[in-house]
DNA sequence: CTACATATTAGTACCTGGTTCTAAAATAAT
DNA sequence: ATTATTTTAGAACCAGGTACTAATATGTAG
């Protein structure tokens, strides 16, 4: 077995079990450990303990920075209780990993964020849709939604709010929202605070 | 200070930043490395190398499990094909911050993930869904979503999925999804492993 | 075949971030 | 004052390496 062909092995063991040690490299590749730290150097591939580090680091970075979004995607224009837009673009995370199409609670996500957004009152929730998705949503897409208010029933009552999402011209998701809009009185038990969102 | 007060704060240093050695906590401290050690011990929690390991595990196996980058919810039960269960708590990230009241994208989340999940499939993606918000869900209130598969077209076809999820006895959420099913073929580019760990 | 180059192996010193163990101080409780 | 608890100290050892030096094997061109 050649020098490449080694190293070419040994980058399919570690991506399919990073957790691997030189040592047991070297019973699996039959070479010495020296030889095994050489092609690592080669490849630029770290220590198992600085694997792990990468891949606990990023972990954790991806549990602070995803969740923490109350709003999904970008609103740049809003006429309350008329219209409004809003931008997202599908990152590495929203999409499934092996063939980068976007997981559909995202796109779903940025239509009910808008959706809810687009409503004023002091709280709006969403109390049913019927949703649609067109066509799939590619990694690095970005997707426009547009909100459209068509029905208000009084201050206090559910309001009828139409989504479509586009990439470029194309629709790639349609759902029409029914939003309950409300004082917080009826369900909040005491105990109010008065965070605003940023 | 006194040894627990100590020992809560060292708890709250290390949930805060997992990645903090023992060095860094002595001179957080004020008290001597072995001090550190002792606490460490008495509430059970292993070094920042095995730390690091865990986080490392546990994002790995997600991304094995399902080769998603966020699955909201933990499946607990899953029959491809038939059924499957999940478990969602509702925390501060996924409230409404004004009210502590869900944000409805979350709870669609664990139902779209859970209808994806279930589908025995290569790739699955929400065709369409229909969709009904039962009952406001609030924050700390664990949500139990339960899928079942309806009806299965053909190996890639459609599949029709129902998911409930209840908070206790109380229903939340109802949503019927159209998921499609099909083989890779179309968009992957090969490259198949096939590595366990230990 | 020889000479040089590349590849591989060996071995030592050293590093981090610990564990394990023994033992001495310091502090608190009875 | 005498135990008991808590804290600190120190040395030996470990995994899984890095960094470096040096010897040996293997190939390759002249």
């Amino acid at each position: 077995m050649s020098k490449k062909e080694r190293q070419q092995h040994l980058l399919l063991i570690i991506e399919g079990n990073p957790f691997v040690t030189d040592r047991e490299l070297t019973r699996q590749l039959k070479v010495s450990i020296q030889t095994i730290r050489l092609d690592r150097m080669e490849l630029g591939i770290p220590e198992l303990r600085e694997r792990m580090k990468q891949m606990a680091e990023h972990s954790y970075d991806q549990v602070r920075s995803l969740p923490a979004d109350e709003v999904i995607g970008d609103i740049v224009d809003l006429q309350l209780d008329k219209s409004g837009i809003s931008i997202f673009e599908m990152r590495e995370e929203h999409v499934f990993s092996r063939n980068g199409i976007a997981r559909g609670h995202y796109v779903f996500a940025q239509a009910n964020s808008l959706a809810v957004a687009v409503i004023d009152a002091e709280i709006a929730l969403t109390a049913s849709a019927d949703i649609r998705f067109v066509r799939m949503v590619r990694l690095g897409e970005k997707c426009i939604s547009k909100a459209y208010v068509r029905t208000l029933a009084g201050r206090k009552g559910k309001a009828e709010v139409d989504v479509f999402t586009y990439v470029g011209e194309e629709m790639v998701f349609q759902g029409h929202f029914i939003v309950y809009r409300s004082a917080i009185e009826e369900y909040s038990e005491g105990g109010e605070r008065s965070a605003d969102r940023h």
